[in-house]
DNA sequence: TAGTGGTCTAGACCACAAA
DNA sequence: TTGTGGTCTAGACCACTAA
């Protein structure tokens, strides 16, 4: 995994990418890190400089790297607009929002998926699943309810750590190989019910954000269907458009 | 501006980039259209293809194209999922829902800049802005409320079309050459007042989300400054996120 | 001054789509 | 079979950064 394979069907650029990519996400650079330069990289992996450009130009797409002329190719810092552009775990977006996270696991069981979850999850209804629900709590104070939902026969096992301290994005990647590469979600503001009031701290029908989230591994298999429901008071959404 | 200039400052294949784009905006390629090959346009601009193909990959990074090997290079058809990411008018977003888009001229006028609009439109707190205030309507039932702000200097007579009819980038585009190329908002999850209420036609309280926007021209002048409340029961925000 | 990324070229071979 | 976009190379010159 840390060369090229020329017989590989996946192009070079990609191999280098994924390569680097992986490097990334496992802490090899940490943001504000400078990465090896085109033609280091060019004689490490023995390609040209243009199918190199090819790699890191992926990396700037993703948000992942960005580029300084004369100097160099470095990680990006992560910025409190990629949470509608990027998979973020809730630890990190609240430190880009200069609060403190926390979390508590309210419940995690077992049970049958509904014909929607199993819809969403590309599974028969009935198909065992794993739930995690979780109150974030930001400085203290309650920000969000998240409930996860896994095909257990994808990850067995998976309610067996503790999801108060480790992201539940590592212990899928540490303990199945699985990663999340890709997610598409749906955004609404919503009246709390009794329940959610009660868990977030605030009065009946006040507004809160419910995104639900299906994530995808590299392969394109769904692996997590996510609820989460975030205090409309608290919470704010930031991103960029293009024309 | 119809042709490459090798004297400007301006890489090759960004002018070739803001060519074509202009002509997709323009009309001149319309979705589902097929463009000019890589070879055909090497040829009318001078270019390499290696060039021809940088400018192709902005379009496809924007969304605005995509790209078949064997078969060519089209225009795209616009998504429900482009709302995160492209600044698209309510008339395409509606009917991308499959709804009957509409428009009500609430109120407009000229006013002083407060404060908070001031800083956002970086101008003196007191400068002469343009109001527009707009309901909007789908399948004939209020799904919005926008209030537009521009600064009236840079469009006078702005107030003087309209919107009921004519799209306001349209306007700003034909009369005064501003093209609005990037901009930056804020979501919340907010309860609606009184007002909002009864234009909307929702209970008081009820769910909205609030958006606020500053657009950009491509000078990086910021131009307009949009609220909309949408009804939290009637719109939903779809996106994908990357890994 | 040395090293970096930014732009640009000419040319090659390939996989794929459509006629 | 022809034309399309996808990948890859070697090489050149430039603008910028940092020492």
């Amino acid at each position: 995994m840390d060369s090229v394979d020329p017989d590989s069907q996946t192009p070079y650029y990609q191999q280098l990418y994924s390569i680097l990519r992986r490097q990334i996400d496992d802490g090899v650079w940490r943001p504000g890190d400078r990465l090896p330069s085109e033609a280091e990289l060019g004689q490490t992996y023995d390609l040209s400089r243009i199918t190199v450009r090819q790699a890191f130009e992926m990396l700037v797409n993703d948000g992942l790297i960005y580029r300084r002329r004369g100097s160099g190719s470095y990680v990006a810092v992560p910025t409190i607009q990629q949470g509608l552009n990027r998979i973020i775990s809730f630890t990190d977006d609240m430190r880009q929002r200069g609060l403190h996270p926390g979390t508590r696991v309210i419940s995690t069981r077992l049970e049958a998926a509904s014909a929607d979850v199993a819809s969403r999850l590309n599974v028969e209804p009935g198909t065992e699943v794993a739930l995690l629900e979780r109150l974030r709590l930001a400085d203290g104070e309650p920000m969000s309810v998240e409930i996860s939902t896994l095909v257990h026969s994808r990850c067995p096992g998976v309610l067996d750590s503790d999801y108060a301290e480790i992201p539940l994005r590592r212990a899928l990647a540490d303990r199945y190989g699985i990663h999340l590469e890709r997610a598409a979600q749906e955004i609404r503001a919503v009246p709390a019910d009794m329940a959610l009031a009660l868990q977030l701290g605030v009065a009946m029908r006040a507004p809160l954000f419910y995104i639900q989230r299906v994530s995808f591994s590299g392969e394109g298999v769904p692996v997590e269907y996510l609820r989460v429901y975030h205090r409309g008071d608290r919470y704010v959404l930031y991103n960029e458009l293009r024309g």
